[in-house]
DNA sequence: TACTATTATTTGTATATACAACTATTTAAA
DNA sequence: TTTAAATAGTTGTATATACAAATAATAGTA
């Protein structure tokens, strides 16, 4: 079970690498990134549970996104807003248009009925596994 | 797809690390220490290929392997061969208490039929999809 | 009001893993 | 037999991610 659910993520990942190559962002950047977009102010704390990763993690992303001028950090007292610049609009529509090449290409490769099961059971899983 | 996948492979993770505990190793470290016990003197494109990860990341987990002491390297022109040492063999039964226990604790908190089924759907997906 | 506890974020450091380039060796072809 | 191609393994370097400690700010309590 660990090296099927490990074997899967990282033949996952290579896929979804290569449908977001034409952004030249990693999927999980351009996952951040997106949700940054849509809900422009949203915290670090946020991210960090939509995405569940770790905070320091989502930290660490930010700062890649900040370098390449797609965010900005905005800190007041203790609270961070992070808020998507003018680059980063411009590019939402492509952003998408990854999302949709990822599925595209995953659902050729599965079907589609098998893939959504699997996705189901994923996340049933998912959700009954500890944090 | 990605993302379910990913926070499944880290939940896994985690939860591997839990019952790997005992013996100090991570999952990988160990599943690879048990093949070379009960195959001594496989070669890294082997356990490269049976645990689907690159020659190199085989290379690092033998470096690691060798510096506690639990395997050596034997290179004769172009091929490796590696063997487990005494320490290891005795460690082990231990190894497989840790698989057992690994099991478990799965199996508790997915119940078995259900943990089942995924694993085979994710076995059938990870065949399909591309190295 | 001062003291403590909680919350939000960042930083330092470590691990798993990959890719690409390199070395050494063996095999095949000319 | 010399040369080219294939094979096996290692090394340099990079990425994603985590944990634990540090920092800073706010809230809650005495």
């Amino acid at each position: 079970m660990y090296f099927s659910s490990n074997a899967l993520a990282r033949k996952m990942e290579k896929l979804a690498n290569e449908s977001w190559k034409k952004v030249d962002l990693s999927p999980s950047h351009a996952y951040l990134l997106m949700i940054a977009i849509e809900d422009p102010g949203v915290q670090p704390g946020t991210l960090s549970n939509e995405m569940q990763l770790t905070p320091s993690t989502v930290t660490r992303f930010i700062e890649k996104l900040e370098e390449k001028k797609f965010l900005v950090r905005i800190t007041e007292g203790k609270i961070t807003n992070v808020y998507p610049t003018p680059k980063a609009k411009k590019l939402f529509p492509k952003l998408k248009e990854c999302v949709n090449d990822f599925f595209k290409a995953y659902a050729k490769i599965l079907g589609k009925d098998e893939s959504f099961e699997l996705l189901n059971g994923m996340h049933k899983l998912a959700d009954k596994l500890p944090d």
